[in-house]
DNA sequence: TGACGAATTGACTATTTAATAAATAATCAA
DNA sequence: TTGATTATTTATTAAATAGTCAATTCGTCA
């Protein structure tokens, strides 16, 4: 009997009163949320477990101390995080085929600009939390950080900063102008709106996050970055 | 022999043993420190009183408790943040004298640029700790935040809007684009370097505080921005 | 000089919070 | 069914840290 059960319970996907894989998950989302709002040293165990419906002591049973914790969320977090802007950037044909002839006219580079944005503004988007958390492993000198970047900004930073200079050569891009140094200007326009939401908004009484502003956003950070490499 | 003491001592300024002033003004400094490298919660009143050289006993009695400290430290620093941007704007005609005739060429937009940005490179360079600081009120949705970035960069966007938008309306600057925008994309192009130190530094191994850098990001800003608005 | 008040000190308390340990209940495999 | 393993709960401990209090020292002024 305890064999079929099982197979039934399997199959209908009834839930088992306890579940040691899900309750792990319901810790590491509670404390991902916790740590992203109250930082490291702010975040209390005890507002994660209740937050995950669970006793504290299971978070020293599955993670051994707040460390411990706070590292499986960064570690599952940074897998999770596989480089995504890669898979864009891949479809712009001048970014992806630069063996092959690229076509060199202001539209690739156009296309390639906005794919490279939106990368990025996705990117912001969807880790924005995560940012605000890896941000005590940055402090410390942490290998996280490094890890989180390698895997995810550092690919589209090279590959654009490389199809940029490769493009400059040929003379689509102006010359006399560093390229890195566009990179990192595109980087913080997607970027600041998601780092410095409160202090914007005084600025400037709008709904940030709103599809409205992004777009505007995206468009304007476009043309921006077109206008400066243009010839 | 007690009165003529003390003249002695204001005129050869002979730090006297006890001084509540100077004592209060070491822990501000100590905590703002505290503060800005390990957060609100994650600051210890311990190592402010040692920083300070001072008993932990006295933060309590000059400030009542940490969350009085953090005010107090808050305060001093809005209120020395006097928004020193209008000063640098004054001097560019074009921003300053805009009732008179101003001259609407393309070398004066550029001087405004110029010094927009280079107010703003020095705010963030001088207040990067405080803005770090700020961040646990702005989260609480506190007033200190309101307060500081009305004080600093409000008055500055507001002026450069303003005047772009004149500027735009008489032609030297684009039609079509929204000008806030422009405003917003030099903020975060300026700010990031400071915000964002450890990713930026995997992304390109240099000096982001080095004079080198932050020379060639200013020109970049500039150079940026004024293709953006150049018709 | 002496008294008063402010600054300072050191010992102490209260509270919060992370961490442990032991007991109980469910699950799974043989 | 049974025994082992794993998950969960309850109670407790240990450590860190904010906050209090009374005693003491020092500067100032009558």
């Amino acid at each position: 009997m305890t064999a079929a059960l099982s197979l039934v319970k399997r199959a209908r996907r009834v839930k088992p009163k306890r579940d040691g894989e899900a309750t792990k998950k319901r810790l590491l989302d509670a404390a991902e949320q916790e740590f992203a709002r109250k930082g490291f040293a702010g975040a209390r165990l005890g507002a994660i477990a209740v937050a995950a419906s669970a006793q504290q002591a299971l978070v020293h049973h599955y993670f051994g101390d707040k460390e411990g914790l706070y590292q499986a969320v960064l570690t599952r977090a940074v897998e999770a995080t596989t480089s995504e802007g890669w898979d864009i950037l891949q479809r712009v044909p001048i970014g992806g085929a630069r063996g092959r002839k690229a076509r060199l006219d202001l539209p690739a580079l156009r296309a390639l600009v906005d794919a490279f944005v939106v990368a990025m503004l996705r990117f912001f988007a969807t880790h924005a939390p995560l940012l605000s958390i890896v941000r005590h492993d940055a402090r410390a000198g942490g290998a996280f950080t490094r890890e989180l970047v390698t895997r995810t900004s550092k690919p589209v930073f090279d590959v654009v900063v490389g199809t940029l200079g490769d493009l400059q050569r040929r003379g689509v891009v102006r010359r006399g102008i560093d390229v890195r140094h566009v990179c990192v200007s595109v980087f913080a326009m997607c970027a600041y709106p998601y780092y410095d939401e409160e202090f914007l908004t005084v600025l400037w009484p709008v709904d940030v996050r709103g599809a409205d502003f992004m777009d505007a956003r995206r468009r304007e950070i476009v043309d921006t970055a077109m206008a400066r490499l243009a010839p």
